[in-house]
DNA sequence: TAAAACAGCGCCAATAGTTGTCACTGTTTT
DNA sequence: AAAACAGTGACAACTATTGGCGCTGTTTTA
C-alpha cells in the first residue's frame, strides 16, 4: 500500500482504536515496526493529538480530542450542518453550549469563502426562534448524565406545596414550549413524575444515602410516556369551532388527526382524547375562548363551565359598570 | 515537497479555487504537468469531485460538492455538532432537510465507535420537542431563495377573506412556536405584512409582471420590526396574578421582565407594552383565566371582558341546566 | 534485581514509488 | 488550421520509503 492511503487509513484506525502498540499495527499494516513509527511521526505532525508512554504497559493513545478524518461534504451540507448549530444557539442554557459554539467557528473557518459568503447572507433571512428561559447549565448536564449513568439523584424542588428535597432517577430531558423538562421516577412517591426545570432551586449528583437504583434502563423519552401511563380510558370529544377557532387550534397535533373542516373554514374536533389530560383540554379549550364550543363530553363542558364563571365571578367583582 | 503533504495542500488549493487549469496548479506547486495530472487523479480517488472539460476554455473544475479539509474537532464538539441537527429533525419541512440526513450519516459513520456508542446513549435521554405543521418543503425554499436575492414572488394566501393573490418581497422565513413564517413587503398594501406559511396555498417564484423591487437589502429578520414598525405608543398595564399565574406565564419572555412576584407565590406585571399587539394581549390573558386579573389600561381589561362576555353567551345558549 | 514490554533514534543498503520528458490522441473554441 | 485544453503510455532518472539492526531509555512485573 503506498505511502499516502496507508497514511489515511492510519488516520481513520487510530481512531477506532484509542490505544494501541507499535507493534499491534505494524503487523495490522503489514509494515515494520520502524515505519510505523515514522508513520505515527507525521500523523502527529498533522495535527493528531498522540500521546505515548513508555514502560511495560506503555503504548500509544489518541488524546480525548480525536480528529475526523476528511470527510467529503457538499456545499449544501454544510451550510446545513451550520444552520443546524446556528439554530440551537437560542438554547443558551443546553449542555453542549460551549462545544458547540468551538466547533462552529473551526467549522466556518475551513469553509471556502463563497460558501462562507452564501452563509452570511442566508444568517439573516432564515431563524429558528426558540423562547427558552435561562437555566443552570450545571442543572441539565448532572441530570442528563444521571439518565445515561442511571443514577439517582437529589433535588429541591418546587412543587405546588413550596420547595421540597426528593430523590429521584432520571429517564432523560427534553426541551419543549421553552422548557427544559425532566421525567423521573420519583422514590418519595414510588412512581413517575415529570419535573419542569426551571423550578429546580438546586441538585445534589450524589446524595449520599444508599438509595437502590431502580432498573430503568429500558425506559427512554420515547417510551415512557407508553410504559407508565396507567390508562384510565379514553373519552369521546366532540368540539364546534369557528373558523378562527380552526386556524387557531391546528397548531396542535393531536388537534389535527381529529380536526373535521367544513367548507366554510370553520370545522368540528371529534374523536378520543386521554381522560386523564381533562384539565389540559379544559385549559386549552377555554383559551380558544369564543372561537370554540365543547359540545361532548359532559364533564369536560363543566370544567370549561367552571372556568368561565369563576373568571366571569373575578371581572365581576371589579365592577366598573361596563359589564 | 513530498507527495503526502502536496496531496494535503493540493485538497485545499483546489477547495480554494473552484476553477483551474493543470499547467496552473503545476507552476504553483513546482511540478511537471504530467505529475499534477496524476495527483489530480488520485485526489478524485480519493473523493474528491473533480469535473473536467477538454477544449479551449476547458479546465478543472470541482463540482458544487466541496469537501473540508480534514478538521479536528474533539470527541465533545462531535457530539455536539451531531446533536444540534439531529434536534432540528422535527423541522421535518425545513429547507435544508435532506443535505442534513446525508451530513449525519457521513458525519456518524466517521466517528469512532465509542463516540457512536456515547450518541447512542444520549439520543434516546435528550429531546428537543419542537411541534411543527407539516409544509411544503419547496414553498420554504423558493421564499428563502427570494429573500436572500430579494426577489418579488406571487402567493396565494389565505387571509381572513379568502384565498388571494398577492405579490411580495420576502424579507426572510423563520419557525416559531411550531409555524414558519415570513415577514415580508406587500406590493399591494404597500406596506410590510407577516405571513404565516401553513396559509399560503400555492407560489410563483417567477411573476411575468415586471414588477419593481424595493430597495429593502438592508432590511433583515434581526431589525424589520423595529424599522417597519410604525410606533403607535406603548400602553401601560397592570395584571394581578394567582400563584398559578404566574408559573404559567413565566413561559412568555416579555412577561418575565415585568413581572414582580410576592412572597406567597403570586403576583403582577406591571409595565409598559406596546399598544398595537392588545388583541394578542387580550387573547392572552383571557387565556390565563380565573389566574389573570387585568387592571389596567381600561382598553385591554375591555377586550378581555368582551371575549369573556362572548363566550358566556355562547355556552348559556347551549342550556342544560348545569349554569 | 533482572527480565519483559514498550517507545524512540540513527544509520544504511535495497527497493519501491515518484517524477519529468516526450511523443502521442482527442476535444472544443476561435 | 491553430490554439488551448485534457488525457495516456512508456521509460529512464531520481528520490523517498522501507526494513533491519543495534542501540538507549523507561516502567512494570516476576
Amino acid at each position: 500500500m503506498p505511502k499516502s492511503k496507508r497514511l489515511i487509513e492510519l488516520m481513520m484506525t487510530v481512531n477506532r482504536k484509542r490505544k494501541f502498540t507499535i507493534s499491534e499495527l505494524a503487523e495490522e499494516f503489514g509494515v515494520s515496526k520502524r515505519t510505523m513509527l515514522r508513520d505515527l511521526q507525521e500523523l502527529s505532525e498533522l495535527g493528531v493529538p498522540l500521546y505515548s508512554e513508555t514502560g511495560r504497559h506503555g503504548g500509544y493513545q489518541v488524546l480525548n480530542e480525536r480528529i475526523l478524518p476528511p470527510i467529503t461534504f457538499t456545499e449544501d451540507e454544510a451550510v446545513a450542518i451550520f444552520f443546524a448549530s446556528y439554530a440551537l444557539r437560542h438554547y443558551s442554557s443546553l449542555p453542549f453550549e460551549s462545544e458547540i459554539n468551538n466547533a462552529l467557528k473551526k467549522f466556518f473557518s475551513y469553509l471556502p469563502n463563497d460558501v462562507k459568503d452564501k452563509i452570511d447572507k442566508m444568517k439573516n433571512r432564515v431563524d429558528f426562534v426558540v423562547p427558552m428561559r435561562p437555566l443552570s447549565t450545571s442543572h441539565l448536564a448532572i441530570l442528563l448524565d444521571a439518565a445515561i449513568q442511571q443514577k439517582v439523584v437529589r433535588i429541591e424542588y418546587d412543587s405546588i406545596r413550596g420547595f421540597s428535597w426528593r430523590d429521584i432517577q432520571p429517564i432523560g430531558i427534553y426541551a419543549s414550549h421553552g422548557f427544559w423538562y425532566c421525567p423521573a421516577y420519583c422514590l418519595k412517591k414510588a412512581d413517575f413524575r415529570l419535573f419542569r426545570l426551571d423550578r429546580l432551586r438546586s441538585i445534589d449528583s450524589n446524595p449520599n444515602k444508599h438509595t437502590e437504583n431502580k432498573n430503568l434502563i429500558n425506559i427512554n423519552l420515547s417510551n415512557w410516556e407508553t410504559i407508565t401511563r396507567e390508562d384510565s380510558g379514553d373519552m369521546n370529544v366532540y368540539i364546534e369551532l369557528t373558523r378562527e377557532g380552526v386556524r387557531k387550534s391546528q397548531l396542535e397535533p393531536w388537534v389535527v388527526s381529529r380536526l373535521q373542516i367544513n367548507s366554510d373554514g370553520s370545522g368540528y374536533i371529534k374523536g378520543d382524547l386521554p381522560r386523564k389530560e381533562i384539565d389540559y383540554f379544559a385549559d386549552y379549550f377555554f383559551g380558544l375562548g369564543g372561537e370554540a364550543l365543547v359540545k361532548k363530553p359532559k364533564e369536560l363542558q363543566i370544567k370549561v363551565k367552571q372556568k368561565l364563571r369563576k373568571m366571569y365571578q373575578l371581572y365581576e367583582m371589579s365592577r366598573d359598570g361596563s359589564f
